[in-house]
DNA sequence: CCAGTTATTATACAATTGATTAATTACAAA
DNA sequence: TTTGTAATTAATCAATTGTATAATAACTGG
């Protein structure tokens, strides 16, 4: 007899709202076990709702998958562009962001490799990809710079890419094997680790990434 | 109402047939698209066949992943003890071998990245995705410990795990983002950058990778 | 050549899927 | 308050899903 009494929400609100529950769905279902009746529920509205924002269910991946990618590379250029601080700190801590919570979580990690599996064939998929990696890659080389800078290694724009591919492949890599805590080792470890990894990877002495001041003041070491 | 002829397979042929037939459609299709009707056909059978020799959709599916982790860490390690050769010279290959061709390849990558995201939730993938990190972690320590000593580095048991931790990350990543292919640069670059970048993580001296020797005869510029 | 075993096919079935439509009702504007 | 708009619900649809069962035929051992 009586209907649901609902909401009625903003655009923007209601589409984030549905994406969310797409991405909550697929990190515990899994993409086969993410359906427009569990995604819909999980937002607490009926599915008729997903034609009226998306067109249909595959939009809606899409979207939510655009939404991830835009969650994440936020975060990192946040994490490194945060404070005023020297280029060895802001390096340090981008880093050591991308071994810790919430930035290496079982979560993402599940919820990107799930859509990386599609960007073979999903034009789409692939462009979001293409477009957050290369977001990833620039916060990248724009912190390598001014550290290589620094220590007077070769700086060149080239150098700074080949560097930038290196640290983000090691990164990407530490960060779900990490995430997914196959138990082998600790995931405590990963922080040190990755500091000092960097440190060989850019030829810059050991210690500089490693004991760069936390966050409060800009080492003026410069000579 | 003829019906359709066919060929009774050995039990191990049979098998292997449909887990190649679901590695074949997960790899194009996705988990959700890999339906027990596409597989069977693609392996030229009919559904009746998966309750016969796997029970169920699922159990198919966790043995076609294991079958996958297999072949991927079985290439490893062979491309690994392949030859009698220099320290260097097989981490070089391995190396090498992990930045091309048959190893790096999109749709290894896709179906490694889509099974992936089921570990968290799937206790057998979770098991099978461990025990595959562990060879593989296995075998970079096996290959970077007589590089090590060769060069006077620190090779104590832990140190080798570390570094094998590392360069797994790294090979990992660039794996991953090299296979996809995203167009920032040319996936030729990888070899080259592998090596250099692994030299610099072991702290071994440059071009001690690079100009290892080749297993036949190519680089003529050492005479 | 024949009989027995069982791998394999063919078909059926209930459940679930994504999509579509018409009926409601929340909310803003007047 | 009243009215108009459109966000949302509820119900229906055909198609597809995984599973189950009986009929068939390929192969093996005698």
């Amino acid at each position: 007899m009586s209907r649901k009494t609902f909401q009625r929400l903003s655009l923007d609100d209601r589409r984030r709202s549905l994406m969310e529950a797409t991405l909550t769905c697929v990190a515990r279902h899994g993409l086969h076990g993410a359906t427009v009746r569990r995604i819909t529920e999980e937002a607490g509205v009926t599915v008729g709702l997903v034609r009226h924002y998306f067109g249909n269910k595959d939009d809606m991946i899409r979207n939510a998958y655009a939404y991830l990618v835009g969650q994440l590379t936020a975060q990192a250029s946040e994490s490194a562009k945060h404070t005023v601080a020297a280029p060895e700190t802001q390096l340090a801590r981008f880093l050591r962001a991308n071994m810790t919570t919430p930035n290496m979580s079982e979560e993402k990690v599940s919820l990107w490799a799930t859509f990386i599996g599609r960007v073979r064939h999903d034009a789409d998929f692939a462009e979001i990809h293409r477009d957050g990696y290369r977001e990833f890659l620039n916060v990248l080389e724009t912190l390598i710079e001014p550290v290589l800078i620094n220590h007077q290694r070769p700086h060149s724009i080239a150098a700074c890419k080949r560097h930038a591919i290196a640290l983000n492949g090691l990164i990407d890599g530490l960060w779900m094997e990490g995430a997914l805590n196959s138990g082998l080792y600790g995931q405590d470890i990963l922080p040190d680790l990755v500091i000092e990894a960097s440190e060989r990877l850019l030829g810059i002495p050991s210690g500089v990434l490693a004991n760069a001041q936390p966050s409060q003041q800009p080492q003026s070491e410069v000579s």
